[in-house]
DNA sequence: CTGTTAGCGCTTTCAT
DNA sequence: ATGAAAGCGCTAACAG
């Protein structure tokens, strides 16, 4: 069933059809009504195809993510989903895992399709734009990166200064008497760097300068957090406060003190990073850094929705965390 | 730039372009050399609309969840991603957050663009299959439900055996040596029904007959758990157990039941449900009953894709969750 | 093996 | 206010 077969059974042209389709003017009420009629009672849907054919945006937005099990992307991409949806665009979405062959090839296929923007959720993503098979097409449509950056013209950033949320943690943590200080780096990103720079420099503030030895590898997950903490541990350091890079990672250090014996936050506070539901369930909640990741997707969406309707003028901007203080420390 | 350019600058017609990029056979070697030096050097992407109006599949699919943040439907959701993806399809994504009137719009912008099938991931949509808004949409394009059904001709399930779920729990609890056991609803879906169902029913089969009574109505959330605790033991009645719908409200549950100076599992042992990180981040780590959302995404992608491609035969499944016994009870 | 051509279903001038 | 017709970029049937 298509625009002819309407046309047809209204008795009036195809032009006629499309024309109460959107709502366009010059047609009577009498025909405009004798269309709907027709309309109603068929149950024929426009084919978008077609319009995008006739040069007509399909209205679809492709946001990739590393991972959206993680809640903090999970957040990110719900947001930037619902507020699309919310505006009249459909959002397609890709777990990339990380992985510059699936986000490539994610990318070719969103272009074929035209997508209309693109969402770079995660600092991950800035070594596509030097990336030769990717950036071509990160040139086709705008894109805008979710506490990333990449170096294209048509592409804009909204940032989080996570330097400046590392130190939050840090300061909260020497105001409650903490001095001996680790930070848990559990990922290799640049946002995960510029925490772990945010807590050298806030320590270099207050006088400390071996910040850059207090800086403990591990993975992102409760086990990485736990053992981290063994290892910190056995090598006999003294600790009475660390900051951990996700709440995810901090739970598993919450639980590694208490397993040694040690009491959360009296012994060793400790900061987690996300403020996301883990630091709620976690048991002392923990006091996190809130990376507010709804207003991130939020001004992403919009500064995106303004590059595709070309309603300037543009500009990236940086969004700081706040500290949100429970029991952990 | 489209396929006439790339046909005039290699010398070729559009059809010779049109079989190399198909890997279509009857091109000699030499012209298909020609065509793809001109293709490498020149940046053009085929359009995936054009190839759509010539009646070719466009190879997306759409997914429908209630709220991705919520990490079961997150897991759900990334997995039929994952798949997907793999097998070259992509998938378009909304929250609709149980708004039947966001899965009508959304079910329609899907339709207009030709989805090649529908995912609706949650028991909640199954509603949508008699609703008259609704339901034409989900004959344009094979359906299947994870944890849902609908009675529609091209439309198939994946179900989870929730009523025994929950009886796991229950005869897990019932062995440990509880009697007074409790059941904390936390949403009013069919799910969250069956799993009431099964605490009834394993009650009744232990001889305890008032498990109707037995039931706390409270919100999907940690306050929603901490609450059904704060009525329960409020109204003194004797608890030993409690059985959760998730996780989530567990970890509520067993947050009150410290606050209050009981011992978990000592005093009253709590099962959660879902086994999601929640539970392990939970201390005391929540024992909880798994109900294999990966699992149920696989099958429903293989299930759709089958259907799609219609290579038969197909069939709703049913599969059974297994209890993940941890400290909490 | 290669080229010509007719659609696919819509939007949009341009006539009337 | 309405209709005729061109064109969007591709696939595939058909002709050569």
């Amino acid at each position: 069933m298509n625009i002819y077969d309407i046309a047809r059974e209204a008795g009036v042209s195809i032009s006629t059809v499309s024309r109460v389709l959107n709502n366009k003017g010059n047609v009577t009420a009498a025909t405009r009504a004798r269309v709907e009629r027709v309309l109603a009672r068929s149950n024929y849907t426009p084919s978008a195809i077609a319009r995008g054919m006739a040069g007509k945006p399909l209205r679809t937005i492709a946001v990739l993510t590393v991972d959206i099990r993680v809640p903090h992307y999970a957040r990110t991409a719900y947001t930037i989903e619902r507020e699309f949806s919310r505006r009249g665009y459909e959002v397609s979405l890709c777990n990339t895992g990380g992985e510059r062959a699936e986000a490539i090839r994610y990318l070719r296929a969103v272009t074929e399709k035209h997508a209309d923007g693109i969402v770079l959720v995660g600092s991950i993503f800035n070594q596509l734009g030097s990336d030769p098979q990717a950036a071509p097409f990160l040139r086709e449509a705008p894109v805008v990166l979710a506490n990333g950056r990449i170096d294209l013209p048509n592409s804009y950033s909204v940032l989080v200064d996570d330097r400046h949320g590392a130190a939050l943690a840090v300061e909260h943590l020497m105001a409650r008497g903490c001095r001996d200080l680790f930070c848990v780096r559990d990922v290799a990103t640049e946002s995960a760097e510029a925490k772990c720079e945010g807590f050298v420099r806030a320590l270099e503030h207050a006088g400390i300068s071996d910040g850059q030895d207090r800086i403990l590898d591990t993975g992102q997950s409760i086990a990485g957090g736990e053992e981290a903490v063994k290892a910190l541990l056995a090598s006999g350091r003294r600790v009475d406060g660390i900051v951990c890079g996700e709440d995810i990672t901090a739970s598993g250090v919450v639980r590694a003190l208490r397993a040694a014996g040690l009491r959360v936050p009296q012994d060793v506070a400790v900061t987690g990073y996300n403020d996301s539901e883990y630091a709620r369930v976690c048991d002392p909640a923990l006091t996190s850094v809130d990376n507010k990741p709804e207003l991130v997707a939020m001004l992403c969406v919009q500064l995106l929705e303004s590059l595709i309707e070309k309603t300037g003028p543009f500009s990236s901007v940086t969004i700081q965390p706040e500290l949100v203080v429970r029991d952990s420390a």
